[in-house]
RNA sequence: GCCCCAGUAGCUCAGGGGAUAGAGCACCGGCCUCCGGAGCCGGGAGCGCAGGUUCGAUUCCUGCCUGGGGCACCA
């Protein structure tokens, strides 16, 4: 159990005891340090609902509390908050528990949930950008975050390739190179087992035929009829879109290999395709809840009390081929089947009314019952620093491979200018670099609230001061460098004892809340409560670093147990990183 | 027109109905016989506007202003 639960579990016994709901025990970290340690604010509200004075319910509150050897001060402040500062043995006791704890003080979730994590989502059309970035970015933290946390989660990439995108690039090749077999309807087969176009092709291809098709109705017909005909199967369309797929797929296992990013599920609209008919039909027929519209099928997922305008959900287009809405809400479908009773779709703030349309689609069907968590993880974009979305010099969109170089060259160069890792082998340099460039870039994007657009400034990203990636990983670096040192001095970490100093003792109260941090950006699906919370364990740390030598402490008892603490320090660091995605060298 | 998100220090951003709203950068002033100067200590400066709910509002509600975004056959 953590310190926190374990205070607030304490508190809510005793505001039970004198009659009182117990969730008024809920203990908080002190908005005032200098005052207490923590604080209950139960007795205010409480108070007031049952017509007493707070201050005096609050002494009663105290009086009630079975156990009171582990208080070092119990205050009524104000118009009632009670202030709570437990003793150093206490503190001491639960660092000891957690420095020996492989679960660092977590709980064990209740309920367990099997989650699923729907991130990244490039489209096999073209590849990956900045645009892509973030979804990679939080929804791999958010993947281990609920993983820490004990959830069974897996994530998904869940790849655009089974829309309209694809329609275009098969006419746009088929305009290009008419001859191929995969445009002749009479072909029988067998198709070349060598891919026509690479990335590359296709990454250059797309944007020209969405134009046309912009500009051209004649050519977005064309486009959605190559549409139709590939998802009803035309054996032409199959083989080039596995081509497509193949080497989209291999492109972007290295794009995401790259940036730290790990799937285990490499599923995409396509998986669910043969679900899409009997799905559309079962709503039709079965559930009477679609209906047909100008000649597509939609559903109709207004609410009487709605107050905006929302339109129905299309789950075909008028010449039957299918859209987004359709694979999303099978794959919902496919995904309840498979007993996850949490789906996490971390996509771009804008497509909100696509997910709410979905979702309420999902629940009037029965496909979601009310058991099983639908949530749109929105997040905002990144911006340039001129705060207009972030673009090249040329205007054109940054690639995810160009947008690694430049921050691993960034790295590289801020290395030079700290004079760090100077004499290291090359190889092991230029992994430090693309590490450190990952963990600016990481920390840069995860320390900004996710629904919150952000300036992308590389010089204060990569900066090894400040509230940075690579001050944290510096950080950590140091402290291992402590560890080494005091191994080869030989000198063994022994029991945490009670601390005696400020900065040990703040540093202690900072590492035991670990489990409510945790906590706390799980319930609200945001990164950045950790990467505020391992910043504030680096600075604690070194404030305790000032205060407290710990290689030349002549106390032995002391100096054992500061080692101890420095070792917690660095679990807690490195797991915190961990979770935001970010590796720590050994040596910089 | 309707809806969503945002508006907090010079800049970039945190902030969970509670006390005196925090951090980084930048700026100013201190601290190096120190385990890697990544640092440590101190200073100035702020909740878009107007109402409302509440003992108490940056936080919840309403309206307005500003910026970004969305609104069936794209994803």
């Amino acid at each position: 159990m953590s310190l926190l639960s374990d205070l607030t579990q304490r508190f809510g016994d005793a505001f039970a005891a004198v009659g009182v709901d117990r969730s008024a025990g809920l203990v908080v970290p002190s908005q005032r340090p200098e005052l207490a340690q923590y604080q209950c604010n139960g007795a205010l509200g409480a108070a007031k609902r049952i017509g007493r004075n707070p201050r005096d319910l609050a002494q009663e509150v105290i009086d009630a509390l079975d156990d009171r050897s582990m208080f070092d001060q119990l205050d009524i402040a104000g118009p009632g908050f009670i202030n709570i500062t437990v003793t150093d043995d206490f503190l001491a006791g639960y660092a000891e528990a957690m420095e020996h704890d492989h679960r660092l003080g977590l709980a064990e979730p209740d309920p367990r949930h099997k989650v699923i994590v729907d991130y990244g989502g490039p489209n096999m059309s073209k590849s990956m950008h900045v645009g892509h970035l973030r979804a990679s970015i939080i929804g791999e933290s958010l993947k281990r975050l609920l993983r820490l946390s004990g959830h069974a989660v897996d994530g998904d990439i869940h790849m655009g390739d089974w829309g309209m995108p694809i329609g275009q690039l098969i006419i746009e090749l088929e305009r290009r190179q008419p001859d191929l077999p995969y445009f002749d309807a009479d072909f029988t087969g067998p198709y070349p087992e060598e891919s026509p176009v690479t990335l590359d092709d296709l990454s250059e291809m797309y944007p020209i035929v969405v134009e046309r098709c912009k500009n051209d109705p004649e050519e977005a017909e064309r486009a959605r009829r190559a549409t139709f005909d590939l998802q009803n199967g035309r054996p032409g369309y199959l083989a080039l879109w596995r081509h497509y797929r193949d080497v989209s797929v291999a492109e972007q296992k290295k794009d995401f290999e790259a940036l730290g990013v790990e799937f285990d599920l490499w599923r995409g609209e396509s998986t669910v395709h043969e679900r899409l008919a009997t799905l559309v039909d079962r709503l039709m027929n079965d559930d009477g809840l679609a209906r047909e519209s100008d000649g597509a099928i939609v559903v109709d997922v207004e609410r009487p009390d709605d107050k905006k305008e929302m339109p129905p959900l299309l789950l075909t287009r008028s010449d039957g081929s299918y859209l987004y809405s359709t694979t999303d809400l099978a794959t919902l479908d496919q995904r309840v089947e498979e007993g996850y009773d949490l789906i996490l779709y971390v996509v771009d703030a804008r497509q909100g009314l696509h997910f709410e349309q979905v979702f309420r689609a999902a629940r009037l069907s029965g496909i979601a019952p009310d058991t099983v968590g639908l949530e749109h993880i929105a997040f905002g974009t990144v911006n340039g620093p001129d705060g207009t979305p972030f673009k090249t010099r040329e205007g054109g969109v940054l690639r995810l491979a160009d947008l690694m170089k430049i921050v691993t060259d960034a790295a590289r160069a801020r290395l030079d200018e700290a004079e760090i890792a100077q004499d290291y082998p090359p190889e092991e340099r230029e992994q430090i670099a693309r590490q450190v460039g990952l963990a600016a870039l990481k920390f840069g994007d995860l320390s900004n609230h996710r629904t919150s657009n952000y300036v992308f400034d590389l010089d204060r990203f990569t900066s090894f001061e400040g509230k940075t990636g690579p001050y944290l990983q510096y950080g950590a670096v140091r402290i291992k460098s402590i560890l080494r040192r005091a191994n080869e001095a030989g000198i063994e970490p022994g029991p945490i004892i009670a601390p005696t100093i400020e900065q040990e003792r703040g540093l202690i109260l900072r590492l035991l809340r670990f489990p409510e941090v945790i906590g706390r950006a799980v319930d609200v699906r945001a990164p950045n409560v950790l990467t505020e919370y391992a910043y504030e364990v680096a600075t604690d740390f070194n404030r305790f670093y000032e205060a407290c030598h710990i290689l030349r402490e002549e106390d032995p008892q002391r100096q054992a147990s500061w080692l101890s603490l420095v070792d917690l320090t660095l679990g807690i660091l490195t797991i915190s990183l961990e979770t935001l995605g970010i590796e720590v060298p050994e040596r910089m």
